[in-house]
DNA sequence: TACCAGGTAAAAA
DNA sequence: TTTTTACATGGT
C-alpha cells in the first residue's frame, strides 16, 4: 500500500503510542481492530523492509481490497501534508515543529460508531474515568481477537438494555444516549459513512440535532473521528493548555485566544493543533 | 474529604 | 429567554 508523501510511519506510531497507557502497544507495527461484514478482524500494518510501501495482513484473512480500504481510511493515506507545511513552515514556532514532525499524519478510528460512543462516554468525566467505563463496555459487548478487543457494532448496542450499561458505570442519561444512537445507526436513520464526505458544518448540524450531542461532542467527533484538517476543539481543556504553552503566554489560553492564535493557519487549524499536541507528547515520552 | 475532570438535557427562574 | 442543577466515576 502506498501512502501520499511525505509520510513517516514509525513517527506516526510513536505519537499514537503516546496516547496509550503503556506506550508499547504498537511498536514497529500497527494493529487495527475492525469489523468486516460484522465479523471482528485484526489488521496488522508493517513497513516493508527496504521500501516505502506498507504491508497489511488480516486475521482471519479477508479480501485484500476491503482490508486496504480500512487501512487507508485509518492512516489518512490520501492526506497531502505539503500545503500545510508551505503555509506554516515559515512561522517561528511551527518551522521547528514541522522539522521535528515531518511526515506525521493524524490517524482515524476504523469505526465511526466506536468513536461516537467514546465521545459520549468522555463527556464531562475525566479521561481516566471514561477509560474505565469504556473497558467495561468492550469487555461486556465486544469481541476478543488475537488478544485485541474489537468494539461492538451498532447492532449489538442497539439491543443493549439501559440497565446493562448502567452496570458498566454509565449514568442513566448516557446509557440512553448511547442506545438511542446505536438504534439510529442500526435502522439507517443515521448514515455514519455518509458523514465522511459531508462538509464540516453539515456534520456538526447533523450530530447536534441528536439527543446527547452538544457542540463539544460534535466538534470532538470532527476532530478525532474524521480528523478534519481545519477543525479544532477550541474550548477543550487540553487544546487550550497546549496552545497557551506554545503560542501564547505559557498559561492556559481561553477559547477565544485559541481561535485567534490559530486563525493564521486556516484551512489547517486542526493540523496545527494536532502538531502542537503531538510535539508536546513526544517531548514527554 | 472534597473537588474537578476533554458536557448535556431538563428543570427552574 | 437565561440560569441552575443532576448526573456517575476515578484521580488528587
Amino acid at each position: 500500500m502506498l501512502i501520499q508523501k511525505p509520510y513517516d510511519f514509525p513517527l506516526t506510531l510513536r505519537v499514537i503510542n503516546s496516547y496509550s497507557k503503556t506506550g508499547r502497544e504498537n511498536v514497529g507495527v500497527l494493529q487495527i481492530g475492525a469489523r468486516i461484514g460484522g465479523k471482528p478482524v485484526i489488521l496488522t500494518v508493517r513497513a516493508k523492509t527496504g521500501s516505502d510501501e506498507l504491508e497489511i495482513t488480516s486475521s482471519p484473512a479477508q479480501a485484500p481490497a476491503e482490508v486496504e480500504a480500512i487501512a487507508r481510511w485509518v492512516m489518512f493515506a490520501d492526506l497531502a501534508l505539503q500545503p500545510f507545511y508551505e503555509l506554516a513552515g515559515g512561522h517561528p514556532v511551527f518551522g521547528g515543529l514541522i522539522k521535528d514532525l515531518a511526515g506525521l499524519k493524524p490517524m482515524r478510528p476504523a469505526s465511526l460508531f466506536e468513536m461516537a460512543v467514546v465521545v459520549i462516554t468522555e463527556q464531562q468525566i475525566s479521561l481516566a474515568a471514561a477509560g474505565a467505563l469504556r473497558s467495561r463496555l468492550v469487555a461486556r459487548y465486544g469481541d476478543l481477537v488475537e488478544g485485541v478487543w474489537v468494539f461492538p457494532d451498532a447492532h449489538k448496542l442497539a439491543g443493549a438494555a439501559v440497565e446493562d450499561l448502567r452496570t458498566c458505570g454509565y449514568s442513566q442519561c448516557k446509557a440512553e444516549y448511547i442506545i438511542e444512537f446505536a438504534r439510529q445507526v442500526e435502522d439507517g436513520r443515521l448514515d455514519l459513512e455518509a458523514l465522511k464526505i459531508l462538509p464540516d458544518e453539515t456534520v456538526r448540524s447533523t450530530l447536534v440535532a441528536l439527543r446527547g450531542w452538544g457542540p463539544w461532542s460534535a466538534n470532538y467527533f470532527l476532530v478525532r473521528g474524521l480528523a478534519r484538517p481545519d477543525c479544532v476543539p477550541s474550548d477543550d481543556l487540553a487544546i487550550r493548555s497546549v496552545v497557551g504553552r506554545y503560542l501564547g503566554d505559557g498559561t492556559r489560553a481561553s477559547a477565544a485566544q485559541v481561535e485567534q492564535l490559530l486563525a493564521p493557519f486556516a484551512p489547517y487549524r486542526g493540523m496545527a493543533a494536532f502538531y502542537l499536541e503531538a510535539h508536546e507528547r513526544l517531548a514527554k515520552y
